[in-house]
RNA sequence: GGAGACGUGGCCGAGCCAGGUUGAAGGCGCUUCCCUGCUAAGGAAGUAACGUCGUAAGGCGUUCGUGGGUUCAAAUCCCACCGUCUCCGCCA
């Protein structure tokens, strides 16, 4: 959510910022408007109680000095100022649920250097590594679902028959190479990381603190006789974990990760994707989370980049980072790289990772503070966010990157340690 | 799921039954100062957030789990919800 004082001040500016995502601003004008309405009311009910107030402490003294004459004469005098009080109050509670409505619909502002344009065509690559088209032999130039079903390690079709499409399997050497990615993914950002291990079912007003409601309740699983969701991500329980709360800036940036299923309707996108694990509706995902002062956020937003392309690099994954277009950031980031892993069965580009630093947006939803050392009062946190690991993509691209001449699957060296010994997935016997 | 107890400031904990000088006693913690050879002990003062008006000093308002209600007046009475604890039941 925007800062409110900031579009009273300066509404010029965040309209301008919030056009460079291509989003219709007007309703920016709404919000000053309905500002100055609620800060009318405001004074009006402050003086009525201020003079309420007055005469009901004027009563109740008279009433201990027996005075009960006065004191019921002095009752008559406030009949009416309720009603009033009533009016102006119902106005605030109208015109603050239309400026909510308003402002929660509305997306972060991009960060300055964020790039230019309005679809991920306009996205600037930084970087890429490891990729060279011509290298690839035929043998890695078959996609991960056939690989899958010749080596019996995912099974998408009887996932389909229980689940119905676009659920997964993992089976065998499948499964436990998913094992291990996820304990690679937290074990080596632990230095620094807390791990956490949070719900994965969490009640309305956590989806609404986060921001994934009530935009995307097509996007999220809804149980509806406990009234809970699944959570798409693990940031939403992350942000919940200090929602409310003042935070000592001692303990910043406080860095969290946690690995959980990760569940998605995908409501937009039926019919696309639906191969293999391209895009499914439950899956794992280790994500680092960190919450942190605004001098701190941007060498964190690049640590944590940092740590999820360095996971993959040291996979020997050919990949590429990109600068996220304003358009193309999702509501809450100002600023968003995403690294993509290259599937040469697939042929494609797979998004592997979102990191995003969502400035003060979050936390002003979630109303996350800290209390600066040396001043007085309390300032919100930033935060920010990226996955660590996403587990079926990148076990996509190792499967289709790693597959031998024989029909085998040579496991990457990082990954020994969790792998109990296997070095390889046997090839089709 | 059944029965009961409960939710107060950074923390502990009074107040609630008998509504009114209670933003809330007392203690702990923290900050500043005094005293003291150092430390400890002791003494004094201070110690919330948010909103709004104001150039400012400051004023006013709101907040005792959350949301409603009763009342001139609610931490205190009533209702709903959320949560915690104890016992029983069930269960990985």
């Amino acid at each position: 959510m925007l800062d409110i004082k900031l579009i009273r001040h300066d509404p010029e500016a965040v309209k301008a910022a919030v056009a460079r995502r291509g989003e219709d601003a007007s309703s920016i004008d709404q919000v000053v408007e309905l500002d100055s309405q609620v800060r009318t009311h405001m004074v009006a009910v402050d003086e009525i109680r201020e003079e309420s107030n007055r005469v009901s402490k004027e009563i109740g003294e008279l009433f201990r000095s027996g005075e009960r004459d006065k004191a019921e004469e002095l009752r008559k005098t406030t009949e009416g100022s309720k009603e009033s009080e009533r009016g102006h109050a119902d106005a605030i509670t109208d015109l603050q649920d239309q400026i909510r409505t308003l402002l929660l619909n509305v997306s972060n502002m991009p960060s300055p250097e964020a790039p230019d344009g309005l679809t991920e065509d306009d996205n600037v690559e930084v970087r890429v590594e490891g990729f060279d088209p011509s290298s690839y032999a035929d043998h890695q130039k078959v996609p991960h679902w056939e690989i899958g079903e010749e080596l019996g390690i995912l099974d998408v079709d009887r996932a389909v028959r229980m689940s119905g499409s676009m659920f997964a399997m993992y089976r065998g050497h499948g499964a436990h190479l998913l094992r291990a990615l996820i304990s690679y993914g937290l074990d080596r950002n632990r230095d620094a990381f807390e791990e956490v291990r949070p719900p994965t079912m969490v009640k309305t007003e956590t989806m609404i603190g986060t921001g994934h409601l009530p935009k995307f309740a097509d996007d999220a699983y809804h149980l509806e006789r406990d009234d809970l969701w699944a959570i798409p991500t693990a940031e939403v329980p992350l942000t919940s974990m200090v929602a409310g709360e003042i935070l000592d800036e001692a303990e910043l940036p406080l860095r969290l990760m946690a690995h959980t299923s990760c569940y998605r309707r995908e409501a937009g996108s039926a019919g696309r994707d639906t191969r293999g694990l391209l895009r499914v509706h439950e899956f794992d995902k280790v994500e680092l989370y960190a919450f942190c002062t605004p001098e701190q956020a941007q060498d964190m937003h690049m640590e944590i980049l940092g740590r999820a392309e360095n996971a993959i690099r040291d996979l020997g994954l050919a990949h590429r980072v990109l600068d996220l277009a304003c358009g193309d950031i999702s509501g809450a980031g100002a600023r968003t790289y995403d690294i993509e892993v290259f599937a040469p069965g697939a042929d494609r580009w797979l998004e592997v990772s979102s990191v995003s630093w969502c400035t003060d947006y979050q936390a002003r939803r979630a109303n996350i503070r800290y209390r600066p050392e040396g001043q007085k009062g309390t300032q919100f946190v930033h935060s920010l966010n990226g996955s660590g690991l996403a587990v079926p993509r990148v076990w996509a691209g190792i499967v289709e990157t790693y597959r031998q001449a024989d029909g085998s699957i040579k496991m990457p060296e990082v990954l020994l340690p969790y792998l109990n010994g296997m070095t390889e997935i046997p090839g089709p016997s």
